[in-house]
DNA sequence: CTCAATGCAAAAGATTTGCAGAGAG
DNA sequence: CTCTCTGCAAATCTTTTGCATTGAG
């Protein structure tokens, strides 16, 4: 998907963040995984494409799209922080315990009663977590 | 509450466990916590009362209450892991962002749902995480 | 041209571990 | 007595950072 990556590179450049070669590489590297790496997946992927990028400026340019608010940050127990691009509508995630796949689940209820929760007690939801861990039934 | 720490270690002792002074001193410490403290923190508290402990006895300590049940891990985001007592009913947690301050909250339809969700799919929980990061109204 | 971004290597912070000695049951 | 637990210091793992250099706009 090097259209998207493209867009993401223009909206970096008008929010006047510098589109280096690195974090053009590291674009089109988000935008081609359908999975959830870390930072040391990223950068092993961005080498296998050439990029020439060192372990630090993965981690700075993570946190930089972060901020910018074209990737979300997971950080499932106790595993390095993984990353997916955050074009897609807001979802949460259910972690197989038994084969570390992730499945990304929406539910309109659950947001909804999250809110209705934090609004009795006072407060306003500024982001939340929601994790499943599971296993296949009968498993 | 000295009373719980000492039905706790008769668990332990039961279980094959053995109840050394570091980890009797580390019980008190925990039954006697109303917040979720981290493991730096018990390791002071527990030389307050004069325990005698090492940081790393802490850590194997805390795995080990766990693995038996007593205690559970709470990982907010990026904090070093906290602690609290495992007597209690299920619960999630509330984190203030403003003030870090943790608020428990029990919500019996969350639970169900995400049970359904899981369900559908063919899963069941094993366990899950819901952090609901709030601010207060209006501030 | 200028200032933000990069690479490298070192630092940081939380947690784990190898090993020899101590102590619970 | 035996075998688990402890302390210590060193190691591990992920992530961050200082500083001199490079390169985007």
């Amino acid at each position: 998907m090097d259209h998207r990556a493209l867009q993401l590179e223009q909206a970096l450049r008008d929010a006047g963040v510098r589109v280096t070669r690195q974090r053009a590489a590291l674009l089109r590297v988000i935008a081609g995984s359908e999975d959830h790496p870390d930072a040391a997946e990223l950068h092993r992927r961005a080498e296998a494409a050439g990029a020439g990028v060192s372990l630090a400026t993965v981690y700075r340019t993570l946190t930089t799209l972060q901020t910018q608010g074209v990737i979300d940050k997971l950080e499932f127990q106790g595993e390095p922080a993984r990353w997916e691009a955050a074009d897609q509508r807001h979802h949460d995630h259910m972690i197989d315990v038994d084969t570390g796949e992730v499945v990304e689940f929406i539910n309109d209820r659950i947001e909804r009663l999250q809110a209705e929760i934090a609004a009795e007690m006072g407060y306003e939801i500024v982001h939340h977590r929601l994790e499943l861990y599971v296993r296949r039934r009968g498993a």
